[in-house]
DNA sequence: TCTGGGGTCCTAGGACCC
DNA sequence: TCTGGGGTCCTAGGACCC
């Protein structure tokens, strides 16, 4: 049986978060800065019209805000993780099978939909969203989530189709194809699509085309599945499961550059702790630690780059365990006399507590005291707000706080911020 | 002054074993 | 001058995604 895929896509999903709560910023140049407000991540379509590409520092567009009234704002975490849970639950209402990709993604099967109009359902599923969320959807529809992907982006790029593009049985289907660079291939990035260019494999019906025994050996396995799809023969599935993760990074640059061994330490222990604490929230325990730092690669400056990894002797997820070593590992990567820009530490070796290993001689995390406390300091944070519980090594100032300084409110998360309506 | 953060998968090659 | 071969496991690095 043939597969149906469709594709989700939520239309700049910051900028239209935003959107819903101020409605003047519709048609205006938006963006969204990364975390410290360092890059624009998200990007409105009138300011992607200014030819600005994403990932642009912040400061480098300043003199142009003035000149187009263009808005930016840092990132509200918080409001686009709770507008995408919205839009997320009522996708379940059309089917299902819904594998949530990405904050603003979802891929759903439509199989045993054959008998409908599937664009119409697709342009059901889009008004709804918009009616119910505010938030704007493009959709596409594929017999393979690579085709999906392309159409969607056809959807999104085409504004006759209405966001909704459908390419299953779509008569001209190799147009189509020779009409999609493959550097805008889901699976190609910049470095294949070089490549690609070079063999003079340019858009996607060549990609699809080409040898499958050459693709396999310059793009792996990986790249021949794309090739594969390109084709229609589904080799990718719905991943309806959320798997626990196998590592767990937590990092951030500094706003100012820091220098003494003792700021490196707390802001590193700063980072364990978050990073700990997302182990604990998917029940799992871990076992390696990598802790690294890093100066400025933009400044002109001496630059020292360096990482280390340790271990614990049993899994854990108790937070003075792996704080132990990562001040150690702090201390031992020190070198005096740079101006450190970043600090980040990535838990690894990660299994979920049913399946840690035992150890005859150390007594396991899951049955000693260490788990009990930590469940405790877990329940009053979520109860009183995050770090009403810390650690004296993360520093008693709020020092390693974000810099967020166009943040707009919690509009729908917190009592205090809820927006209000006047007559 | 100011340049993000968090993930996954695959492969080649080294270490180690017999 | 001659100096095996094959298997497995682990890790680093490269590619990609949002």
């Amino acid at each position: 049986m043939k597969d149906i895929f469709a594709l989700i896509d939520c239309n700049n999903f910051y900028v239209s978060c935003e959107r819903v709560f101020q409605p003047s910023l519709r048609y205006k140049p938006v963006g969204i800065l990364s975390n410290n407000d360092g890059c624009i991540v998200a990007l409105s379509d009138e300011l992607k019209k200014l030819n600005i590409p994403r990932g642009t520092p912040g400061f480098k567009i300043r003199h142009l805000l003035k000149k187009y009234d263009i808005k930016l704002f840092s990132s509200n975490y918080a409001l686009y993780a709770d507008m995408s849970a919205r839009v997320m639950k009522i996708l379940y209402q059309f089917t299902p099978d819904v594998e949530i990709y990405s904050i603003d993604e979802a891929f759903l099967s439509l199989n045993g939909f054959e008998h409908l109009n599937l664009t119409d359902y697709g342009k059901k599923i889009r008004k709804t969203l918009k009616q119910w969320t505010g938030i704007p959807v493009s959709v596409g529809i594929g017999p393979t989530k690579t085709l999906a992907k392309i159409a969607n982006r056809i959807a999104k790029k085409n504004k006759g189709y209405k966001g909704v593009f459908n390419i299953l049985n779509h008569p001209k289907i190799d147009d189509i194809l020779a009409s999609i660079d493959v550097k805008h291939i889901w699976g190609v990035g910049p470095r294949y699509s070089k490549m690609l260019h070079r063999h003079r494999i340019c858009n996607a019906l060549e990609l699809a085309n080409a040898p499958q025994n050459w693709v396999k050996k310059r793009m792996t396995i990986v790249g021949l599945k794309t090739c594969k799809e390109l084709k229609g023969i589904s080799c990718l599935d719905l991943e309806m499961d959320i798997s626990p993760k196998k590592e767990i990074v937590s990092s951030r640059s500094f706003g100012k550059p820091v220098t003494t061994l003792n700021e490196l330490q707390e802001a590193a222990s700063s980072y364990c702790i978050r990073a700990v604490e997302k182990l604990r929230s998917q029940h799992s325990v871990a076992s390696g630690i990598m802790v690294y730092i890093a100066t400025n690669p933009f400044k002109d400056e001496p630059q020292y780059v360096n990482f280390a990894n340790s271990r614990l002797s049993t899994p854990s997820a108790f937070t003075p365990d792996f704080l132990s070593l990562v001040n150690k590992d702090v201390e031992n990567l020190f070198r005096e006399g740079y101006k450190y820009k970043k600090v980040g530490v990535m838990i690894n070796d990660i299994v979920s507590e049913e399946n840690a290993p035992l150890d005859f001689f150390e007594p396991s995390y899951l049955d000693d005291e260490r788990k009990t406390i930590m469940d405790c300091v877990d329940d009053i944070n979520k109860k009183m707000g995050n770090n009403k519980v810390t650690y004296t090594k993360a520093g008693t100032k709020k020092r390693w706080k974000m810099k967020r300084e166009k943040l707009t409110p919690q509009y729908t998360t917190k009592w205090n911020e809820l927006p209000i309506v006047e007559d």
